[in-house]
RNA sequence: GCGGGGGUGGCGGAAUGGUAGACGCGCCAGACUUAGGAUCUGGUGUCAAAAGCGUGGGGGUUCAAAUCCCCCCCUCCGCACCA
């Protein structure tokens, strides 16, 4: 009988189905652990990433399942997101069609693969049933003061027509469309996130030693945690006190200038006390820069612009007046947005101060020595020194000079210690329709009014057309924006803006816990038991996004006491990509590989197999074909062992053989070879996480299996034994074909019931070893020795072996190194 | 520029400081076959070679280095005027 890989996996996903064994329920009394994949977002079909990502997540559930663990394991939808409303447009659907009838067909394609979900607990986020909890959430954020409103400059995207989060720009172009984002005045919605940047920073070294340092990094420098001092200066012509940041107040005596944004709201007040003329200079400078988009005016190699204006400020420390510019490499949304200017001692600034003839003074010299002149310097002066041209401080070294600098600066009431981030506000509105409704409403009279909680779900009109990207159909709906006022009753027009679709994805993994839920976004005990995720498994791409935000909700939802973790993913596991051609699979390339064809061709075993078995998961994996028909092979080869074998192997097998009764050294290796095979499986699998290399024993077994050609009843008890240990170990790879060749050798259990097997000790003692023989570090000879000589004996067996000895005839023994059931080093001379 | 990974056969990749190249792909030879792109057996770093040489390059530590240290080169990724 052929292995016929298509419907024995028909077969076994129906009764994995029927049999609901893969069903879990909160349990205290078991040690539980929670499986955790990316859900993926509807677009239509599964790709050969989602593919690699769920068959990694699907090996570690039924392992831990095997080894007695409670496990959660199951998936959803991000369904929320532009894509549905450009395909609504381009084939003239509805979003909610459309992504429901693509959530129809990945779960087909999801079950075909036989991953072990619980899809009693599957989430749907466009679903009113998931939705209405995103809004009750941001109610209770609204209601602890994190969620604001203000109108500010954002970054906005023409071709998605709607703003973007700041994580959600990438090198000044939008992170979905790749096109260049601008900055646009709009009132939105904003989620204070920087409450929790030292937290979120803080719990990165604490709480996340099973992340990915790649990603702690990212994420420490997302966040951005500078210390520094904020100081003002005086400008007596406007009356005004300018406040600037610095990491270096040690830096304080050499300010040569001042800078401003462009957008500074001191700006505003020069131009009312310039001459008219010196004004239209100014605005037109002001409108050039601000007219260049993201990318060119984040680009640090560009050309730095700046404006004099007419006024100075004063140095509080020496009383110097200092020329006020306009620069447009001064950020508005960072610090104060502006700066004083130190030439001798930032790059940014010398290259400023060459271009404009602005003077240079070095205030701190160089270690050796050497003494620096401002206008000879042709770099900036990064480095520590030691304090020069700066008062009373002179000579302290700079570690030294910053801190008691500002000491003294606090004393004298010039500077004040501040800390700042890189990190900003999550921008959370969207101009989108297919999301979740914002539950707020705007009244003449109250102004604005968040929805009562048992208002919601504010519902998203379903039956509309999508006409145009960048107006929402909801803005043409009447009867979703007229409503009356929950507070007085009067007329009130909805909030038509949606929420980034991240905020559904920052907490799907709690609805995870306590599915359909609907009294609560989730139960208490439920969320108690399961979190946190034990294992996350996902793409790097959401180091800066998903990861930093899930974070934050966690924090959030511990502080108004509905959870008690305040980490959500203990380990995370970031797969590479899959590759074709050197490049990422992607539909513009036209490189990809349609996993629904490679499963009909091959099934899903050979495709899970394939996937694990080509590269280590945070590697890149290359497609192959031709490895695709290996992995086939190999599969092809268990059955043809266990098939052609069954009737013998059936025979046997009802007793286990202890290796004290095993005389024959072939059988003795044998049985060896079975047990070291479980213990190094159970180790690449739980403990490096390195499916390729538990793949590579599995196949030594099967090969050893092959190999034996003993035909005696005791070589029968052990080939059973190996096959079953096999198949038990290969299962949770290629859960179909094992489950078939376990029943076929008379098992009723599923084999997805079976427990881990357990490698035994006695099972894995050697009876004797390959000692490698070395004359000065180079292999010279093997020996087999009994396994555990003691170093002295060891180093006279082998150096009275005549092999040895006929090696090192002549030559003086100069030491020799014996490293006991490994080698024997005989260092000589001559 | 700053930060973080990597660099091992023809390829994907293995190697607690201790036999470099497990396992697989490919390739070569043979067997069985009407046939083989099925299957099985054997071989496969380099070199004519038992020797010698081999883990990006150069130094070093060590009895012993892919592995540890220093310098350099290449490559991928992330951040990028954050004061």
């Amino acid at each position: 009988m052929p292995y016929n890989f298509a419907d024995i996996e028909k077969k076994w996903q129906g009764r994995w189905s029927d049999s609901h064994c893969f069903e879990s329920h909160t349990d205290p009394s078991k040690e539980k652990f929670f499986c955790l994949e990316m859900f993926p977002y509807p677009s239509g079909a599964l790709h050969m990433g989602h593919i690699r990502n769920y068959s990694i997540g699907d090996v570690l559930a039924r392992f831990l399942r095997k080894k007695g663990k409670n496990v959660l394991y199951t998936i959803g939808f991000d369904s929320f997101g532009m894509p549905a409303e450009n395909a609504a447009i381009k084939f003239k659907t509805k979003p909610h069609d459309w992504t429901l009838s693509n959530i129809a067909y990945m779960t087909e394609q999801l079950k075909r693969m036989g991953y072990s979900y619980d899809w009693h607990r599957e989430a749907i986020t466009c679903l009113p049933e998931y939705y209405r909890w995103n809004q009750w959430i941001f109610l209770q954020m609204y209601k602890k003061g994190i969620v604001y409103q203000k109108e500010a400059p954002v970054n906005w995207c023409e071709s998605c027509g709607t703003v973007l989060a700041n994580e959600q720009v990438e090198n000044g172009v939008c992170w979905r469309c790749h096109n260049a984002v601008t900055k646009k005045n709009l009132k939105q919605w904003f989620i204070k996130i920087t409450d929790y940047a030292q937290e979120l920073l803080d719990d990165i070294e604490k709480d996340l030693q099973g992340w990915p340092n790649r990603v702690r990094i990212m994420q420490t420098n997302w966040i951005g945690r500078s210390e520094g001092a904020r100081l003002s200066f005086k400008i007596p012509d406007l009356n005004y006190e300018l406040e600037a940041f610095t990491t270096r107040f040690d830096t304080i005596y050499g300010v040569t200038f001042i800078a401003l944004a462009p957008e500074h709201e001191l700006v505003k007040k020069m131009l009312e006390a310039m001459t008219p003329d010196e004004a239209e200079k100014l605005k037109a400078f002001v409108k050039k820069v601000t007219s260049q988009s993201s990318i060119e005016r984040s680009d640090a190699k560009a050309d730095k612009l700046g404006f004099e204006t007419p006024f100075y400020g004063i140095n509080p420390v020496n009383g110097k007046r200092v020329p006020i510019w306009i620069a447009n490499y001064i950020l508005s949304d960072y610090g104060t947005g502006a700066i004083m200017g130190v030439p001798a001692h930032d790059t940014r600034d010398f290259d400023f101060c060459r271009k404009y003839n602005i003077p240079v003074i070095p205030v701190i010299n160089p270690v050796d020595g050497t003494q620096l002149d401002g206008a000879a310097m042709t770099e900036a002066f990064t480095e520590d020194g030691i304090a020069c041209n700066s008062g009373e401080f002179n000579g302290l070294k700079t570690s030294e000079a910053i801190k008691k600098m500002i000491d003294w600066g606090e004393a004298q009431g010039i500077c004040k210690r501040e800390v700042n981030f890189k990190l900003r506000d999550w921008l959370i509105s969207r101009q989108r329709y297919w999301g979740t409704p914002i539950p707020f409403v705007y009244c003449e009279k109250c102004g604005v009014v968040p929805v009562p909680e048992e208002d919601l779900p504010v519902r998203l009109p379903e039956d509309v057309e999508v006409k145009e990207v960048g107006h929402s159909p909801l803005l043409d709906l009447p009867e979703f924006l007229n409503t009356t006022c929950p507070h007085c009753g009067g007329p009130a027009r909805r909030e038509a803006d949606t929420m980034d679709t991240f905020f559904c994805s920052s907490w799907y993994f709690d609805r995870y816990c306590s599915p359909g839920d609907e009294k609560a976004p989730f139960e208490k005990s439920d969320v108690d038991y399961w979190m946190p995720v034990d294992q996350y498994i996902g793409g790097i791409e959401h180091a800066c996004l998903h990861l930093i935000y899930a974070r934050f909700f966690a924090k959030f939802l511990t502080d108004i006491g509905l959870t008690e973790y305040r980490e959500p993913f203990t380990r995370l596991l970031t797969q590479g990509m899959v590759i074709k051609d050197g490049a990422k699979m992607s539909k513009s390339l036209g490189n990809t590989v349609d996993p629904t064809e490679i499963v009909k061709k091959y099934g899903a075993d050979t495709v899970r197999l394939f996937i694990l078995f080509a590269a280590p998961p945070n590697n890149d994996l290359e497609w192959s074909d031709r490895n695709v028909e290996g992995a086939h092979r190999f599969l092809n080869r268990v059955w043809r062992y266990v098939e052609e074998n069954c009737a013998s192997l059936k025979q046997y097998g009802a007793k286990i053989i202890s290796m004290d009764e095993i005389k024959a050294p072939a059988l003795r290796d044998f049985k060896r070879k079975i047990h070291s095979t479980i213990e190094n499986v159970t180790h690449d699998i739980y403990d490096e996480k390195q499916f390729n290399t538990a793949i590579a024993r599995l196949m030594e077994l099967t090969n050893a299996v092959y190999s034996l050609n003993d035909t005696s009843a005791e070589a029968w008890e052990l080939k059973r034994e190996a096959v079953e240990t096999l198949l038990n170990c290969l299962s949770p790879f290629c859960p179909h074909i094992t489950e078939e060749l376990w029943e076929m050798l008379g098992h009723e259990k599923m084999l997805c019931l079976e427990p881990w097997p357990v490698a035994d000790k006695n099972s894995l003692t050697q009876d004797s070893v390959t000692i490698v023989g070395q004359i000065n570090g180079k292999v010279r000879g093997k020996f087999e020795r009994p396994a555990g000589m003691s170093r002295e004996d060891l180093q006279k067996s082998i150096l009275s072996d005549p092999y040895m000895v006929e090696k090192i005839a002549g030559k003086e023994i100069l030491k020799v190194i014996a490293v006991p059931d490994k080698l024997v080093n005989i260092v000589v001379k001559g």
